[in-house]
DNA sequence: GCCCAGGTATAAA
DNA sequence: TTTATACATGGG
């Protein structure tokens, strides 16, 4: 990966493809938006953060040398090739190489655990644009002020604040949920520090002590939350329409970057479903 | 109005 | 063990 300082802040090369608008709007995350001039804002680590792409690379903008190294390296994982990712998957499963050539450009975030957390326990049974919305209230009611808007509230706050006082984010069912990871995450009953490096199947138990934490959430969680790209075993993903599109996926086929083929499988079906914008797949 | 959404808890078979 | 249903809410 190449970067260098500029005016505007940090630009940055990587190695392989990096879509900011696949990236940010595949699913994986729900707190960047896209502003009329096409630049994304968000709030990452507590910090407002503006960017935008230019032909050879994307612009950080107010980025130091320092942000740059303690912030984006791990948080837009620089240090993988995507490129070659995708080769490794359409190589190790030919079956999937449709949906890795649907979309370009993705890079799988390295969000804050408990943010990615409590984000997919409350897109259980949920659409894209209302989760989002959700997680917005969420932040303005109970995140702290930064210089772009309100941070993503701590589970220690969330714990100390009732289901009750929950009521403004119209979460509706998921409420308890989120009181409940919140309680357990807070208390230490749930340790995601730890996860980073656990065996991955000990963290899938461990968060799934939690109530309204299934199968998927954990996965998401670990994938999203954690970094694990090797989460998401196929049994996860596979929706039955899917399972029968891809009958030659296995779980050794696409090893160790599973939790990124999924990413793959997701886009290509919402695309076959005319969800998001592309072309679609000729019968 | 109707269907459904990046699922999960709970009850019933 | 597997299968069915309720769940809160609102986007399309």
């Amino acid at each position: 990966m190449e970067w260098k300082k500029i005016s505007e802040g940090i630009k940055i090369i990587p190695d392989g493809a990096f879509d900011l608008k696949n990236t940010f709007d595949c699913g994986q995350c729900f707190r960047w938006n896209e502003r009329e001039d096409g630049s994304y804002e968000g709030i990452v680590r507590g910090r407002y953060a503006r960017l935008y792409c230019e032909r050879d690379g994307i612009i950080i903008e107010n980025c130091t040398e320092e942000d740059l190294e303690m912030i984006w390296t791990d948080y837009f994982d620089l240090g993988n090739d995507y490129d070659s990712i995708r080769r490794e998957i359409s190589s190790g499963c030919p079956e999937l190489s449709c949906a890795v050539d649907s979309i370009d450009g993705i890079r799988i975030l390295s969000q804050d655990p408990w943010e990615a957390l409590c984000s997919f326990i409350i897109s259980q049974n949920n659409n894209i644009p209302r989760i989002k919305g959700i997680i917005e209230r969420l932040c303005d009611t109970f995140g702290d002020d930064t210089e772009g808007g309100k941070s993503f509230p701590g589970a220690e706050k969330l714990a100390s604040v009732g289901t009750e006082e929950l009521a403004p984010l119209r979460a509706g069912f998921r409420a308890r949920y989120i009181t409940d990871a919140a309680r357990k995450v807070s208390d230490g009953r749930v340790c995601l520090e730890k996860m980073y490096s656990a065996p991955i199947d000990d963290c899938r138990r461990e968060l799934m002590t939690i109530t309204g934490v299934g199968q998927k959430v954990a996965e998401c969680t670990l994938l999203y939350g954690l970094h694990r790209l090797e989460a998401f075993p196929v049994d996860v993903w596979m929706k039955k329409a899917l399972a029968t599109h891809f009958s030659g996926v296995s779980a050794e086929s696409i090893g160790r970057y599973a939790g990124v083929a999924q990413q793959y499988i997701f886009h290509y079906s919402r695309l076959l479903e005319g969800a998001v914008p592309g072309r679609k797949k000729d019968q």
